[in-house]
DNA sequence: CTGTTAGCGCATTCAC
DNA sequence: GTGAATGCGCTAACAG
């Protein structure tokens, strides 16, 4: 009932034998009687024996654990990135170590300092809306540990990444609600330095731009926390009478929709709408919001696979992955 | 740039000091020169040291690391959970060790083993929809490996337990259904065997049934997967011409709005529609569906709390805590 | 105050 | 085939 968990050492005790054998044999080894390695395998099993990875780690130099941090985790496209990690690193034997940086450069670098400490075989990471500074990451680069970016990246620091190409999910939807007729976009935006905030911006400006659309700085309201500041943004833009609003994410579009409809407009009959991420609030919300679904489980996956090569195959490349999301075309956006 | 970490033996030799010596002066313990202590701590700074959480664990035996089982991460209440026991867990030193079981009791004993290979200090566990067996959970009181509920638990394996009232919450919900006018209500069930889904159920039949109002076994339909299984189960349901549909989640009830629609019924008007859980999409949906919104970040950060009291006073009573679900009525139930 | 010794659970030489 | 010895990085007695 205690803390008893059985040892090898136990094992050798029990059945008259070095512990170097009973390793042996546990590990399929050869240099090892049949009978012996049977009889090891048996009560082993009879035990209950779990090999105990951590002193395994102390000797490999390696801990099978991958940690990963990541801003907030209840969100969709994040628990779903996880999902895939969770799925690749049971193919491949790993663990997954937890952390959440609540959009916080310094409980980041502290999440990164803890990992650390844990001795994790490699980092995946997606950045807090603050981090500029890159010193944690040189940090964990003198260390020896491998590190990567997914999603959200430092673009001045050096790392392999696995990424969604914003801009051109950007660009493909503000061209599209062109397309449907619309004359003046405005957009509310994410953070400013934000790499993915950034690159759906420039791809909206360009998209806005080679059409010849207007455009001013106004056309453009940044949004640090959208659930408190959408609606403000939503009525700012407003100002310049747009037929046409693409929001940074799909709970920003949802507000918009919604904000809109109170206020008298019609979506997408005056205003068009379209958000990004593919959340499931955007199927639901009336009229369902045009979005540019994120791949979130594949980015998981395979940033995952690429940090176990890494690790794996040692001295790499750095290399970078551009995955693509998919523009979804709902009632918000069509043309009526 | 390699793999190289620096280790107290480093320090004591570039110091000219004893390893002892310097573990001391690196954890603040006393009869120590406070000279000497700068001058460690100085290097260690310096040289970027960090203590081998892999090291201490092996003689501490404990790893500060409590492993976590979820069915499905990707789901408004488990992320949530999750970010609340990530908090708890930064609060008292520990780390999180994560694993998803897919609602497969399979995977779920998989994860189990794996995490107690780890030698996690502790677990917490919401189980798959399959789970049936108490054995994994033997093994691990065998093995002396605190574990605990939450949320999902299998109610003949005697362990503490952190879980939402669900019957309660159900029953409050069904009754509100028939304070605003419903006489025949159809419930459209969770998967049979599941704590959550039993105990949903049966506040729907106390009510139903406190009240007077019809009730048969065709009232109630059991959904596996919902988002499969959903469409047909509100088809069968409907064949009972009801006034009323208390659904197992909010998915199924937006689903379930959304069938009602398209097959011409007015909701709230025709039929009014409950669900659970609190997903945003029940907001967003049109009309907006009532819920009885769970604490899910409650949940988990009273779940890590509770376990690591198991940890570090030892011998402890199982103890359960019961928090309760907040009914939120918006316009999918309101008597017009 | 500081150094020496031993050992956590296991893997890895090397003898036998 | 098998066992004894050594060490991973660190802590915990115990001497000095």
């Amino acid at each position: 009932m205690k803390n008893k968990q059985v040892t090898i050492k136990d094992l050798a005790r029990k059945l008259r034998l070095s512990v170097s054998t009973v390793s042996r044999a546990l590990r399929n080894l050869p240099d090892i009687n049949e009978e012996t390695r049977r009889k090891v395998l048996e009560l082993a099993a009879g035990l209950n024996y779990e090999p105990n990875y951590i002193a395994q780690s102390l000797i490999n130099k390696q801990t099978r654990t991958i940690g990963v941090i990541v801003p907030i985790i209840a969100t969709h496209f994040f628990s779903h990135a996880l999902s895939g990690m969770n799925e690749v690193a049971n193919e491949h034997g790993y663990h997954l170590m937890f952390c959440q940086s609540n959009e916080s450069a310094e409980q980041e670098a502290e999440g990164i300092r803890q990992l650390a400490s844990c001795r994790i075989d490699g980092l995946l990471i997606s950045v807090s809306k603050q981090t500029q500074d890159a010193a944690p990451f040189e940090k964990l680069q003198q260390k020896g540990i491998p590190f990567m970016f997914f999603d959200r990246d430092l673009r001045h620091v050096t790392a392999s990444r696995v990424i969604v190409d914003q801009y051109k999910g950007a660009f493909k939807a503000v061209e599209h609600m062109i397309q449907q007729g619309c004359q003046n976009i405005v957009h509310m935006a994410g953070p400013k330095g934000l790499s993915v905030a950034d690159e759906r911006l420039r791809g909206y400006k360009d998209a806005v731009e080679k059409h010849g659309l207007p455009f001013s700085p106004k056309h453009i309201v940044h949004c640090g926390k959208f659930q408190l500041d959408a609606p403000e943004a939503i009525k700012k833009l407003m100002k310049l009478q747009p037929d046409g609003i693409f929001c940074i994410n799909d709970p920003s579009g949802v507000i918009a929709i919604q904000h809109l409809k109170t206020t008298g407009y019609c979506v997408p009959g005056d205003v068009k709408v379209v958000g990004f991420n593919g959340d499931p609030v955007a199927e639901v919300v009336e009229p369902a919001l045009s979005t540019v679904v994120q791949p979130g489980y594949k980015v998981g996956r395979e940033a995952l696979k690429m940090l176990i090569r890494h690790i794996e195959e040692k001295s790499l490349e750095t290399e970078e992955l551009v995955l693509e999301g998919k523009l979804v075309i709902r009632k918000s956006s069509k043309m009526c």
